[in-house]
RNA sequence: GCAGGAAUACCCGAGCGGUCAAAGGGGGUGGACUCAAGAUCCUCUGGCGUAGGCCUACAAGGGUUCGAAUCCCUUUUCCUGCACCA
């Protein structure tokens, strides 16, 4: 690893000369940012990850020459810290143990956690200390919290600007809530039902003696299907007032019910029981119905009354098949007559099935009775395949021919525009439970603020925003323009947490996701907030800086010199070229991202590209602070060395790619940057004196073929790691700078290992090897910072190399002829070693013949035909005349069919003198003596018939 | 369920019509070096083979093509997101 002190001490060179504060110049630049993080914890590998792909992006673009803007900010707006103080106020075992062990907070730190501003500024300074330790390149001139005065005003400013364009909406809306906590909960804050969606039940009222028994439906279009109503007499149920109407409902489902409805009072308690055996009217068709009793209605899902529509669903079919078996109850509630007229009726033709679906699917998964767990799933197939492909029936009147999703519809504004029914929301599945333990409930929070993403006109613009990005990796583009569709009403106001108040409702807090969605803009003027009064900050500044509106300046309380500063600044910066963030965040946050920047700022403003980041694995497993599977950055550091870490981070995976941080494999790589370190020490060595590599950045005029193989690999390497480098590709782009680098490297040494005496020879592989070496350094420069800058300056390289340019690529130097003849030198070694190996024998001699001209004529002759047309081959070749024998002709021509497949054909090459000159290394390699013919004066076996271009016969005599 | 994506050798992963028995890393094997361990370097890591070859392989099945890991269809399996967590 790089020494720490000797990372440190670049970092302190890099900030003292304040290397990566930009500021617009006469340069090209690039300007790329990355999610600002939540702080609430320490950083991980995780995270060093996300902001490493950045950094080495902005390090490779600066040494193209581009002047780099790579800001960093805080984003502390959100709810997660303020429950994190509350449990650490209340002393909450688990949370003060993850703080205290996985991110080693001292003891006196944690007394002030029970603030959750004190929280975020914490981690904030500790993101901060390890990004600089990590070596990123960040301007921290820039640096900002969500929180700070300046910044809301930012905000506040773009919210009234959507709002004036019509684009911020109020209503109502549905949430997870918390009772207890009075709060509404995500994901995260529960412990049992994450993922649980919200669906939407239809109320339909049933009268009953000015009463109405209020059931709840997933399928009002069966009404006309219905037979009777459904109580569990074994539960409580509860008579409620709501505005002018008496309700019954089961006692359970009333806390749900009262964070929906308003209005609402118990009025005393109803004995189920007695309302079995009574009518109630259908408000669809005014039809009466029995009210039965059923064990299978759970009171706290809807309202625990259930109408029964036996054709068409299984459980209640089930159930009044049950019950008709059941003498005992039918006795207790004197059914036993009335029960007998109530036969199930279909309402909805099925292709396929019979007049009664319910009976069909219950034959179909044998379910036996009502509390049968097979019951649920023949539910859900009946509900698929009616919803799907079910037609309404002529006993649906005016709906018949309809198909059921319309007729639903229908029916349902039908009801509600009467006062006939009512709207319930419903957890999918439950329980869902808090983390405090209390049960969930679906609330319903009115004056809620809304983007409106549903609004046509802007869809739009995002979609054309979206149509002129680059999106790395492209694939994800797709997702994009899902998204962007699919995107609904966004509810952006919250009521807790850390965050800036809605300008025209105070009562409200901004949500995260929805403040910052464009303060990449907000970046560019951020290094001059420090010298303003936050006060000053109106919306005529806003709109002069970022959209070119001038207003009269009365209005502005900045300067006007520093105002246009300010929008200079941004123009120069703006548009932004890359934003970076993670996978997860495509449907909401990089969506979001588009959205406001199509509807706030003109065309040439608009982001040009994304990059998506996949997620870190540990071992294989999923990263979790919570569970303590997770290794700190910090800690990485400090046993690796952040070098290490940036190296193994960026080369493990394709930062859209998930990422598995293995111990072992992070070790190879720390060994793999010692070698890199110890190239330079071999180098030095075999050079002799002092280095000078300024005098060495172009590559050397050379004789011998192995020195120019290898420069020709070194500028292919350039070439292809700069091209992976300009797509983000961070895992090739070092495949080729470093790991592939370094077995050229390896077979350099390892095919000169003869002539390490030879001085005439190894003067020219020290000009070749001190060549690598400038460039090897600079390639890596944004993959290891620390260590290039040491070797630079231990070899006299000019300035910081983090500024020094990106090594040169010459094309005319990767010669394919040079390439092709090291893999024949490399092939042929190969291939006797496989004779060798097949024949068992120990070798005297070793006889190699290459081909004769006929046969590169004839090879030519096939490329150019291009397919293995052996007929064709052999015309051309027998007019061109290139061979007395046709025969010989006739059976090479074959066998080129085959071959010619199988290699890449480069030209001609002169084989004879190459392997002249490989004689020494091939002789080693085979442990024999080798000769070579360029005509076969002794061939006792014939063999030298099997020579082809690129690949020449071997005899070997024992 | 809806949407998107993926399936490659012991593991991670590259390849996206012929140069592919398939890059690179990890792991394993044998060898060089060493008193030894470690580090480092080299070889091998589907099977068979007394001449550089042959056979079987890239989830399964089918198809297009002179030729398919790569293109098309079907099946199976897995991953991710689905809205108020940043």
């Amino acid at each position: 690893m790089t020494d720490i002190k000797i990372e440190e001490k670049w970092q302190r060179v890099w900030q003292e000369s304040n290397l990566f504060q930009s500021d617009p110049n006469n340069k090209k630049k690039v300007y790329v940012t990355v999610a600002y993080p939540y702080p609430s914890g320490a950083m991980h590998v995780g995270h060093g990850r996300t902001y490493t792909v950045p950094d080495v992006y902005a390090r490779f673009k600066r040494m193209q020459g581009y002047n780099v803007l790579f800001p960093m900010g805080w984003h502390v707006t959100g709810a997660p810290v303020v429950g994190i103080a509350k449990r650490i106020q209340r002393q909450d075992p688990w949370t003060i143990d993850i703080y205290k062990n996985i991110h080693k907070v001292p003891e006196s730190e944690l007394a002030k956690f029970t603030d959750p501003e004190y929280i975020v500024k914490y981690f904030g300074e500790e993101y901060h200390n390890v990004m600089t330790r990590m070596g990123y390149s960040i301007d921290w001139r820039r640096e900002f919290k969500t929180l700070d005065p300046h910044y809301q005003k930012f905000i506040e400013w773009q919210f009234r600007k959507l709002k004036n364009m019509g684009l911020v909406g109020i209503g109502e809306h549905p949430v997870k809530y918390c009772p207890e906590d009075q709060n509404p909960v995500g994901d995260h804050d529960l412990l049992e039902g994450e993922g649980v969606g919200i669906n939407e039940l239809t109320l339909i009222k049933f009268e009953l003696d000015g009463n109405y028994l209020v059931a709840a439906t997933f399928r009002p279009e069966t009404l006309f299907g219905a037979t009777n109503l459904w109580l569990n007499p074994d539960e409580d149920y509860i008579k409620i007032k709501i505005d002018d109407e008496k309700w019954i409902i089961a006692k359970d489902a009333y806390d749900n019910l009262t964070n929906q409805k308003k209005n609402i009072e118990i009025e005393g308690d109803v004995d189920a029981s007695e309302l079995v055996g009574k009518y109630v009217k259908n408000p669809l068709t005014g039809i009466e119905h029995i009210v039965l009793p059923a064990s299978f209605v759970d009171p706290e899902y809807g309202t625990g009354v259930v109408y029964s529509v036996p054709g068409h669903a299984p459980a209640d079919l089930i159930a009044l098949q049950d019950l008709k078996k059941n003498d005992e109850l039918l006795e207790k509630f004197g059914l036993v007559e009335k029960i007998e007229t109530i036969q199930p009726v279909g309402i909805i033709k099925l292709k396929d099935y019979g007049e009664i679906p319910a009976q069909d699917m219950l034959d179909k998964f044998d379910v036996k009775h009502q509390n049968d767990p097979n019951l649920k799933e023949a539910t859900n197939e009946i509900y698929k395949l009616e919803h799907a492909k079910g037609v309404m029936d002529e006993k649906t009147g005016d709906y018949k021919g309809y198909k059921v999703v319309d007729a639903r519809d229908e029916i349902i504004q039908l009801l509600l525009n009467n006062k006939l029914g009512d709207i319930l929301f419903e957890f999918a599945e439950r329980p869902v439970i808090c983390r405090c333990g209390t049960k969930c409930v679906v609330k319903i929070l009115e004056d809620q603020w809304f983007l409106k993403y549903s609004d046509e006109e802007w869809k739009e613009l995002a979609y054309q925003c979206l149509e002129n990005m680059n999106i790395i990796p492209e694939e994800i583009r797709a997702n994009f323009n899902y998204y962007i569709g699919w995107l609904q009403d966004w509810a952006c106001s919250r009521r807790i947490g850390l965050g800036t108040k809605l300008p025209w409702n105070t009562d409200w807090l901004i949500e995260p996701l929805s403040d910052s969605t464009i303060y990449m803009a907000y970046y560019t003027i951020a290094k001059y907030m420090n010298s303003i009064d936050p006060e000053d900050l109106n919306d005529e500044f806003f709109d002069e800086v970022f959209l070119d509106i001038k207003s009269d300046n009365s209005s502005i309380k900045i300067g006007s010199e520093l105002t246009k500063q300010m929008r200079d600044e941004f123009n120069y910066w703006y548009p932004l070229d890359w934003r970076l963030s993670a996978k997860d965040l495509v449907g909401n946050h990089l969506s979001f991202h588009m959205f406001h920047h199509s509807a706030i700022f003109p065309r040439d403003k608009w982001p040009q590209g994304i990059v998506v980041f996949g997620m870190g694995l540990l071992e294989g497993n999923k990263m979790s602070s919570s569970k303590g599977n997770i290794i700190m950055l910090e800690d990485a550091i400090n046993t690796y060395g952040s070098d290490v870490i940036r190296l193994f981070l960026m080369s493990s995976a394709e930062p859209w790619q998930d990422f598995d941080w293995r111990e072992n494999e992070v070790r190879g790589i720390s060994k793999r940057m010692e070698w890199f370190f110890e190239f330079a020490r071999r180098v030095e060595k075999i050079y002799g004196s002092q280095i000078l590599i300024m005098d060495h950045l172009n590559p050397p005029s050379v004789e011998q073929p192995i020195s120019k193989w290898m420069i020709a690999q070194v500028n292919m390497r350039i070439k292809e790691a700069t091209e992976a480098l300009e797509g983000f590709q961070t895992r090739k782009a070092l495949q080729d700078a470093f790991f592939l680098f370094k077995k050229d490297i390896d077979h350099l040494f390892y095919r000169i290992e003869h002539q390490s005496e030879d001085e005439e020879a190894m003067k020219e592989i020290a000009e070749v090897l001190v060549y690598l070496l400038g460039v090897w350094i600079r390639l890596m420069v944004p993959f290891v910072p620390h260590g290039c800058e040491e070797l630079w300056n231990r070899f006299g390289g000019e300035g910081l190399v983090s500024v020094t340019a990106w090594p040169e690529y010459f094309a005319e130097l990767v010669d394919e002829s040079v390439q092709k003849g090291e893999e024949i030198v490399h092939g042929l070694s190969q291939d006797i070693n496989e004779i060798k190996k097949v024949i068992n024998i120990k070798p005297q001699k070793i006889h190699v013949y290459v081909a004769p001209e006929w046969k590169w004529k004839l090879f030519e002759i096939a490329d150019g035909i291009g397919k293995p047309d052996i007929g064709k081959i052999m015309q051309t070749a027998i007019k061109q005349n290139i061979h007395d024998n046709k025969k010989e002709i006739a059976e090479f021509a074959k066998k080129i069919g085959k071959e010619m497949t199988k290699m890449k054909y480069v030209g001609i090459i002169d084989e004879y003198s190459i392997l002249k000159d490989s004689i020494e290394f091939l002789s080693g390699e085979a442990d024999a003596e080798i000769v070579v013919y360029d005509e076969p004066s002794y061939d006792p076996e014939n063999k030298s018939r099997n020579a082809m271009p690129y690949k020449p016969a071997i005899y070997i005599e024992g």
